[in-house]
DNA sequence: TTTTTTGCAAATACTTTGCATAACG
DNA sequence: CGTTATGCAAAGTATTTGCAAAAAA
């Protein structure tokens, strides 16, 4: 919980670390989901991570994928993002915003020090513990902006 | 699209008027929802819209609150905002934030005005077109907090 | 060896869709 | 009256859960 893991390498330590410490056994189904996420730069959804550990464990089950989501979510070292079609996973802790396509539901990040950090007064009403502030910007990606206009030949009202 | 409406009523006629200028027909069942959705201070979901119109028109069936949100969203007059569990709507399309519980979902708003507006460089990498801009906070709110402490004794690690 | 975790299968929750009927304009 | 919207039922997708077998410590 001190440092900021910057390498891939050293995040999916950090993740490994936490789960031990928690004397949660190291199952190689865990360890290669930890791997794939920490390694993720984009937000993959459950499916998404899957798809990717099963060509190393053949044998993994969705199910399995799922409860290790949940228990790293459950120890803030990955934030469970609520996205249209499917849940996905942020293993970044650090200060950053999001763009969230409509279209697709894909989310890019957006450095802090591009858009600055948002200054939010504590003790605001009905409102216990905080975990995250972050912009979430929501329009259409480039890649679907693109597809659109095929589609729709730029005549629109 | 003028101006922004202030009162309920005002906010129902706008969404009406909206529709019936894209030629739809102005149904009973959505004339409720609107009118149920257009004085939500709340961002509800889409059983609590059936819910509370149901009260009113008992033999709408779900489907139709489902559909009726889907083209009021598409034509942007709401917001729909994927949430842990089910979708909420947000009819509410002034520059405000958003507060999400982790615990149990709720979604509160936080003025604009006490937050500041966040500033969004246009022509970022990727992105197309941008239809909505606010700070998400999460945390944990007040109810959730106090049944938290009940639960756990206030020893947390 | 004891406890935890996995994979399977079934269950649950949310949302969408095809189709015949009903309602709007 | 012609077209659109509704309600029903069924299907689809995302996610969770009970349980016996397998694996970790």
């Amino acid at each position: 919980m001190d440092a900021i893991p910057e390498s891939t390498h050293e995040r999916e330590q950090a993740f490994a670390d936490a789960l031990r410490a928690d004397g949660l056994r190291m199952t190689h189904q865990r360890l290669e989901v930890i791997r794939e996420l920490a390694s993720a730069t984009h937000h993959p959804d459950a499916d998404e991570l899957f798809r990717a550990v099963r060509e190393r464990v053949p044998t993994i089950s969705r199910d399995t994928v799922y409860r290790t989501l949940t228990t790293l979510a459950a120890r803030r070292l990955i934030e469970r993002i609520a996205a249209p079609g499917a849940a996905r996973f942020d293993p970044d802790s650090s200060m950053h915003h999001h763009f969230v396509c409509t279209e697709c539901g894909r989310i890019l990040d957006l450095d802090a020090g591009d858009l600055g950090e948002p200054e939010v007064p504590s003790g605001l009403p009905g409102i216990g513990e905080i975990t995250s502030v972050r912009l979430e910007i929501k329009g259409v990606c480039g890649e679907c902006a693109a597809h659109e206009k095929v589609r729709t030949g730029d005549g629109g009202s």
